[in-house]
DNA sequence: CCGGGACGATCAGTTTAACTTATCGTCATG
DNA sequence: CATGACGATAAGTTAAACTGATCGTCCCGG
């Protein structure tokens, strides 16, 4: 069978003419290097390289043996370049999931941005609950989440983007006196608004707010934040609303609380497989998404509700 | 350093998508495959196959190789049948070198046919005396030559392509009666003309004649055997001819008698460096030599000699 | 005519690469 | 919970490649 450093070899003589010289541009010794060209030969079937007194000299095949070996080198020094190169992330298909409690709020703040910095991104985007992303990201119909972690399944890895703070959300009042930050066991006598059953949000909340009061109202069955948030305005309950969903979400209707310290938060980050190579694709997504909620929460939902 | 052999391998990884059964199509074990494709991705820096729970892909990159290093496979193959396919002799350059004693005679009968029959090839020739031509042909200047053969090179190989008669040429006088045969030693009255030094006709002429008698009469210097002939036409003497040259250089005033038996006559033939593929070439070309010889040894000089 | 040097081939022995068999660890399945 | 599939890993073997020494030939200068 023929090998590449057969090829070397040959090219080597090509250019030197010479066996002694050959190897020593190869980094080899004389007679390694006339075995290997004997094994070519006797390979191809064929005289490649004419051993005369005082030169040596390439046959005609010997001359399109080296041309064709010389090409052949060439490409595999370019997949050998290709496969080295600086590696761009965020280039080429990337099919990203991402859950429906962060999906409105921040990809209209970070696909532009993105689309400008990664120009060779072809971004294919699915949203759905984190059971399904994740599922679909283990299966390898996705390459990437960005999901609450954090997700414990030991064959993904993860990075933590941002921390999302939750408000309470409830319905602006006149009568109500505008509170600074709220304490956890104030929504005991509320009615609690939640998303349907599935939603990562949901347990979120009632992890949050189960843990004080187990006699605590729920409300079931929302499809959507943006629903939720408008039984909130009409009164018929609180609800846990990710800061990051404020300034979309917010009506003069409804007056957004920050807790009091410690205030309860989710940690929102990306998901891949432990076994694919998108950590650097992942890191600089994480970077274009933090950016895009910093400037979200430069609208500091405190001063904000303070006007509802 | 990248080898041919991780290339298969990932192709075949490429086309099963399983490590087992790629390794079967590459005829090894799996460990082996496995190994191979491990150093490959060393070697190039970057993961090319993602091994998953139940199913094995290539990433984007490892497509990207996997695609390359099949063209390069196909690029070796290529080679490789270039190098092994069924090598038609008499293709492309040819620098052939022929004695100026056989030129004017052979090559005129022998350049359509070879040329008809072998429409690749590309004629270089070269028109001097042996030692010249075997200098050259040494040297790596000429690839084949045409001579009277044995040469007594060891670092030549040749091949006899036929043997060629050496006729006596005299004036054809009427008093003359015309001779069947004749034996040498009737030359040993005559003047014997020959062709300048270092012909190799010469030394034959003189080898033939020169053994019988010491006292035979010599002329020297004629360059070439048209001019001998026009001496001898006009009774300066006679020549010996060679047999290939009698119905060029026979005129009204030469009678060309053939010796009696045994003959004397040389080899033609064909030489090459021993250390070159030309054997073929020699083949093909000493056939193509041999029919344009037969079609000059259809007059036979006897037969003609006698309407001289 | 002889001795020395250059060159590629060859040989013996060693190092390195590649492979095989056996086994492990993980995961999915019945 | 046992089983089977799969790829990784380990240990040991086989095969490939290389080195250093030497040979044989040729050439060249004395």
């Amino acid at each position: 069978m023929i090998t590449l450093r057969q090829l070397r070899y040959l090219t080597a003589i090509a250019e030197t003419r010479h066996f002694g010289r050959a190897a020593a541009l190869c980094h080899v010794t004389q007679p390694a290097l006339s075995m290997q060209i004997q094994e070519l030969e006797q390979s191809l079937g064929c005289h490649l390289v004419e051993r005369r007194r005082n030169a040596v000299d390439l046959t005609a095949d010997g001359q399109e043996v080296a041309r064709r070996g010389a090409a052949i080198l060439a490409s595999v020094a370019d997949l050998e370049d290709y496969a080295r190169r600086e590696k761009p992330p965020l280039v080429g298909l990337l099919r990203l999931g991402i859950i429906p409690s962060i999906a409105p709020y921040l990809l209209p703040r970070a696909l532009p941005s993105l689309h400008e910095r990664y120009p060779h991104l072809e971004l294919r985007i699915r949203e759905t609950q984190t059971a399904s992303l994740v599922e679909e990201l283990i299966r390898g119909d996705l390459d990437l989440i960005i999901a609450a972690l954090p997700l414990d399944r030991p064959e993904l890895d993860t990075l933590n983007a941002f921390q999302d703070r939750f408000l309470v959300a409830r319905q602006a009042r006149a009568h109500r006196r505008k509170s600074e930050r709220m304490d956890p066991s104030a929504l005991a006598t509320e009615h609690l608004l939640l998303l349907e059953e599935g939603h990562c949000l949901r347990d979120q909340a009632l992890s949050v707010c189960g843990a004080l009061s187990p006699n605590i109202q729920m409300a079931f069955g929302a499809s959507s934040l943006s629903t939720v948030m408008h039984l909130v305005a009409n009164g018929y309950g609180v609800t846990l609303l990710p800061e990051m969903a404020a300034d979309i979400e917010r009506t003069d209707r409804v007056q957004l609380i920050r807790f009091a310290d410690p205030e309860p938060m989710r940690m929102i980050g990306l998901a891949w497989r432990r076994s694919s190579p998108r950590r650097s694709d992942a890191e600089a997504l994480a970077k274009v998404l933090l950016d895009a909620r910093a400037s979200v929460s430069l609208a500091r939902p405190q001063q904000k509700a303070v006007q509802g």
